[in-house]
DNA sequence: CCAAAAGTGTTAAAGCTACACCCATGG
DNA sequence: CCATGGGTGTAGCTTTAACACTTTTGG
């Protein structure tokens, strides 16, 4: 026992899953809110960056690393009892890479963001607002090449976008945007995919977060 | 002593003074880097939500209290020797309205932002990602507000959007702009002052943040 | 009447939105 | 040949940037 702060970290992960936009969560196994759906976290130990702790968490949680990861903000609103602050990330993960953690008693579960039951302490709000710095970021970054696997179609990419800003955008007027503002690329191939014309697959130019 | 991690509060506060943005700073009285100029701050007790903390420091430095104040971000890069984090938040004030302390061994003081010397820990980073976050937020909100005083001229106006962003901006574009955003709206009178046309007197709409 | 800052409109360029038809493929 | 999704261009509108002269005042 530590007379200290608690220091914690917690983690929004979304993925696009059946063409919506999902956030990966776990049932807590501790008191309080026992039972609970909640967000994937936990204890800072101050043995490594704060920033590792949620890429470790992140990995542990998905199996996935090198995706997008984000510090959102820092509250002391934990509701545990005791001070402590909790840091709160999000990230952005390509689905299909997503490996969860299986054979456990309460394996974690993606659930849809545009319908999310009552969450464990103030996690709906620290989602709402993950989803709306994602939104933001959306028109001015690249930052949707953590959804996405290395090869997509520009029709891919336009779904990412519409799952999370939770609206239908012109085909003709995404195509143009995303090929003149330079952060994808074409590789010279296609795929093939049902009885229609074969879509032109994209690359991200980075894979790094850019500012346009 | 406590065995837990330190948690800490850091706060840039930005001022206009002499057409030009600065910062206040302290000195260090304690190690490492005693006697080096930092930004106030100090550390977290867990008897109040971290945010009055930040507003109490802000006080306690500059008598204003009620202006812009927002969460920056969370690091654990401390170099202090024990594991620990540091919500660093940023601050916008009326200068007129500030009254620093005197009489201190080490009294407070400003620095022109555009002329810093090198700082204690990564303070001098903490203050460019400061002054980014306000360079960004200013297109898009009214957060002007924080660092002007009830009433102020359109001229004022863009000196403190000049100061801010580093660069001059167009007189009429500028005008047209503010007046037709909805953020500011005119009081009917005038302010003379000196050999010339006297200005109109403009006010804030709102003086708690808005997005436009 | 002069110096100094306040106030005011127009034009061109760029960017955004809306919108409809042909193309390539598999079955 | 037909159903399906891929791929393309244009016209109107809005927004932004550039730019110069007149007004009001104090001294």
């Amino acid at each position: 026992m530590s007379a200290g702060p608690l220091v914690a970290t917690v983690v929004v992960i979304f993925a696009i899953i059946d063409e919506a936009l999902q956030v990966l969560l776990v049932h807590r196994t501790g008191d309080p809110e026992r039972g609970k759906w909640a967000l994937p976290g936990g204890l800072w130990r101050g043995d490594e960056p704060l920033d590792r702790t949620a890429a470790r968490k992140l990995t542990e949680e998905t199996g996935a690393a090198d995706l997008y990861l984000e510090q959102l903000f820092t509250t002391s609103d934990l509701d545990v009892g005791q001070p402590g602050v909790a840091v709160a990330y999000f990230a952005l993960v390509d689905a299909a890479a997503v490996r969860l953690r299986i054979g456990d008693q309460w394996p974690p579960e993606w659930h849809r963001v545009d319908d999310l039951e009552p969450l464990a302490f103030d996690n709906n709000s620290v989602i709402a607002q993950a989803l709306e710095r994602a939104r933001a970021k959306l028109d001015y970054t690249n930052i949707a090449y953590g959804l996405l696997p290395d090869e997509f179609t520009i029709r891919d990419l336009q779904g990412t976008y519409e799952a999370i800003l939770g609206r239908d955008l012109d085909r003709r007027n995404f195509r143009k945007r995303m090929l003149s503002n330079g952060i994808i690329e074409s590789t010279e191939t296609r795929r093939h995919e049902g009885a229609h014309r074969p879509a032109l697959l994209y690359r991200f130019v980075s894979r790094e977060p850019v500012f346009l």
